[in-house]
DNA sequence: TATCATCTTGAGACGGCTTATCAATTTCAA
DNA sequence: TTGAAATTGATAAGCCGTCTCAAGATGATA
């Protein structure tokens, strides 16, 4: 059952602490986000409209803004859309996009993150959380 | 004068190769754009609305597109808004954002710029920009 | 310098994405 | 089981950015 989810506990813990309540909906949409690598509510509205008809596309919304303040997804604004991506369940991970197709591949890089540390002590910050994107051409659209 | 800028050359470059005009407003809101980081659309309408009260919203977004083109600016969407940055006079740089205040360091680290390059090119990709932030609390934020 | 095809502008309409509103429903602590 | 408080669904509203188009500006050419 999905209640034994890692990133369940950390949303009921999430909910306990805010006085908020777990819904039907929000353990829906939950187990269908932590299957995925990034999702728009767009998607997921047309992915659970199966399940649940009736479910709105302002409770998606409402409930990936729940995610992101629980640390279990994280907002990324592309283009005119805004990205949920799943952070909890595979740990972070950073985007190599290709403008020709759209193409999104991801990586890690320990190195990197290494020196992203470096650079915010140096600044006097703590880092909490972190977007790189780089963006060019993959092989295919060279051609 | 303004016409003797770098930008100005770049932009006209641009221009020519493309069979697209140099225009007062091109002009005037290139100059205003070159004093700053980063901008949005409507900060600079307000800006430049002393200088030219006529000046359109919708120019300003059509030429600091234009810009983004010819190599001067860089588009980051920030939050609800999209940020120009003048990559051109101080090039590239990344930032480093206090999730409490809000405040924006920007910083440069050409050794993350060189991994970057090796992470695309391992995945057969150029890369023509990229976007790194850094999200965590400053010094003064975390007391 | 005058001409004129072409590009640009300004103003507002338009469209896509996200949030706000609110009555009806659900949750959960007591 | 009860009831205060949170949540939902449907839709209106809001915001940002682009599109439209008639009027005006630009600049290559003669």
């Amino acid at each position: 059952m999905s209640k034994s989810l890692k990133e369940m506990d950390v949303l009921r813990q999430h909910l306990a602490k805010h006085q908020l309540k777990l819904t039907r909906q929000r353990e829906l949409i939950l187990t269908a986000f932590l299957r995925q690598e990034h999702v728009t509510a767009e998607t997921m509205y047309h992915q659970l409209a199966k399940k649940d008809p009736h479910l709105g596309l302002a409770t998606i919304y409402r409930t990936l803004n729940l995610f992101c303040e629980a640390g279990i997804a994280q907002a990324r604004h592309f283009g005119t859309q805004t990205q949920y991506d799943n952070i909890s369940h595979k740990g972070h991970h950073d985007h190599l996009i290709c403008t020709g197709c759209g193409t999104i591949v991801e990586f890690e890089n320990c190195e990197i993150e290494r020196l992203q540390e470096e650079v915010a002590t140096k600044n006097g910050f703590v880092i909490q959380t972190h977007r790189l994107e780089l963006y060019g051409l993959c092989a295919r659209c060279r051609h």
